[in-house]
Order: C-alpha cells, then structure tokens, then sequence
DNA sequence: AGAAATGTAACCAAATCGGTTACTATCTGT
DNA sequence: ACAGATAGTAACCGATTTGGTTACATTTCT
C-alpha cells in the first residue's frame, strides 16, 4: 500500500496540533519525512475534500478547516486512496468468456469480503483526527511536536 | 492490490470441486483468465504453504493436499501476499531523526489500526476454501465449474 | 521590490505486476 | 526407448504506480 494515507494523517494531526496556526509544506515535510512537493500534492486533495485550508505567500501554510474531531480516519482514507471502493480489489480476474465460472467467482469472493470490509470501514471511522492528535500528544509529553519536526 | 489472491482463491476453490482429481494449470487458467505460468508461479507458492500437491507428467496436475475446510482465506491472503504484516502498511514515513514525532506517529498508527486489521483477520479467517466453493455451487447450478471452464 | 510560500506540471528512477517465452525435469503410455 | 504431456523455474518485457525532484508561475506579506 501506499504511504498517502499515512502521510496524510501525519498531517493532519499535526495541523490539528497547531491550533490554527498555518503551518509551511516545508515543516510537514520535514516532521513526516518527506519532500514539500509531496506534501502539497497530498494537500491539495485534502483541500478538494475540504479538509484543510491553505494560504499563498509569506507567513502562509495550511490549517484545518474543520474540527479534528469531525474528520474520521475513513474520510482520510477516503479522500487520499482513489480506488477507495476495492479496499480489496477482490476481482480482476479475466473472467473466461466460455463459462460463468470466473464471472461467479468474483461475485462470490465480493460477497465473501463484504463483511471484512465493512469491519474495516467501521474501525477506521471510529478514530478520528483528533484522537490521534491527543494519542501522540500522550507519548509526545515534551511537545516536540508543535515545536521543530 | 494484486490479483494473486483472488486468483490463488479461485484456484483453490476449483481443486476443491475436483475432488482429489488433479488439474492442469492450463485448465485453471483457462478459468482464472490468465497465463499457465501464472498459476504455476502461484501454485509454487501455495505448495510451499502446503495447500496443495503436484505432480508432473502425463495425466498429472494439481491437488488439494489437506481438506478445503481447514484452508482459511486468510491462509491464503498470508501465503499469497508476502507483505501480510502490513495489510495496512501504516509505516514508511521516514522518521524525522530531529524529532520523535516521525517514529511515534507510527506508532501511533499502528497502535489505531490494530482493531481494524484484526478485525479484517477475523473476517478473513471465518471464511474456509470449502465455503467459498459451495457458494460457487449455489451459483453455477449448471456443474460447469467441474466440466470445461 | 523582494522574500516566502503555495499550486502544479513535468520528469525521473525504482519497484511491482502480470504476461510471455524458453528451457529443463518428470511422468505416463505405447 | 520414445513421444507426448505436464510441472518448475528463470528470464525478460511492457505497463503501471509511486515517491522524489526540479522548475516555474502565482500569491501574499513586509
């Protein structure tokens, strides 16, 4: 899987951490480990999910635009993960023209998976942004998070 | 995500309705949709997990090598899927060696993602090769999965 | 004006994936 | 013994994805 979700999270509870404060692509970049470019690719479709809110020029940065506590780890997820219906993307199996079998097979491995997957959803939309925020902030104690990285 | 447990699951479920007759890799890709060497790549795998037999020559093929009921889908998924530690690979952001924040947000996410990975793996494990299989009886009353495709 | 910051396009190297070819090894049947 | 059928496996290829990087235009503050 991808890094994005992670990623994404990563910023966005660190933005929730700011306070409001804008915070630079550049500092994102630098506490996840990562380039400014990325950090504001992944930004600008938090921003189409209107999950955060940037600002040009000096002194500029991006902050949430909605509570920490609304936004869900399935709305990151969501958002960041395009192929978002396939969490497994069961089929792609070239079903055989010549019998139903393989047709079939992904109907019922779909069918199979629903539960599994929708366990998932629901895991994910348990936790929202800003429990992570308070989770870090608890094996954070020194601050180090609002700070440099 | 692959196509390799979908089709490593479709290939199983075909062995189980053999029923201890071996099949050709031709003949499962035939019905997966895909290439012989694919499935012998698969199936190389599936041996080694010790799901299944093989035998070369004439007249030979492959065979379940333990009953459909006592293969789990998520024994599949983990002989299939390498990278199964992670089925949400959280991690991969590259910690900030400045700052803790990095690492513990890792953590962090890991620590969150936990009920929602086990909850996948209960999902996954509830559901046997034998199961999949009758569903797949269900739905192709006509018998071809056994026949030509 | 100049510095700081975002927005975005473009390119690249690496990895992954599935398909394909080619070859060897093994087994069965005549 | 030989021919045919089959698995095992290495090797290669093209397509796709991913993340990093450069480059540049745009915006905003001082």
């Amino acid at each position: 899987m991808n890094t994005r979700f992670a990623v994404a999270t990563h910023m966005l509870a660190y933005l929730a951490h700011a306070q409001g404060q804008p915070v630079s692509s550049e500092v994102l970049a630098s506490s996840a480990g990562t380039h400014p470019v990325v950090v504001r690719r992944l930004m600008s479709t938090l921003r189409d999910a209107g999950f955060v809110q940037s600002q040009r020029g000096a002194g500029g940065g991006t902050v949430l635009a909605r509570p920490a506590a609304e936004i869900t780890l399935l709305d990151v997820f969501r958002a960041v993960q395009e192929t978002e219906p396939d969490l497994f993307q069961v089929g792609s199996t070239n079903p055989n023209a010549h019998c139903d079998l393989g047709r079939v097979m992904q109907q019922t491995l779909e069918g199979m998976f629903g539960p599994a997957i929708e366990a998932m959803r629901a895991a994910l939309a348990a936790v929202t942004v800003q429990q992570v925020m308070q989770e870090l902030g608890k094996r954070l104690p020194n601050g180090c998070a609002g700070a440099s990285g």
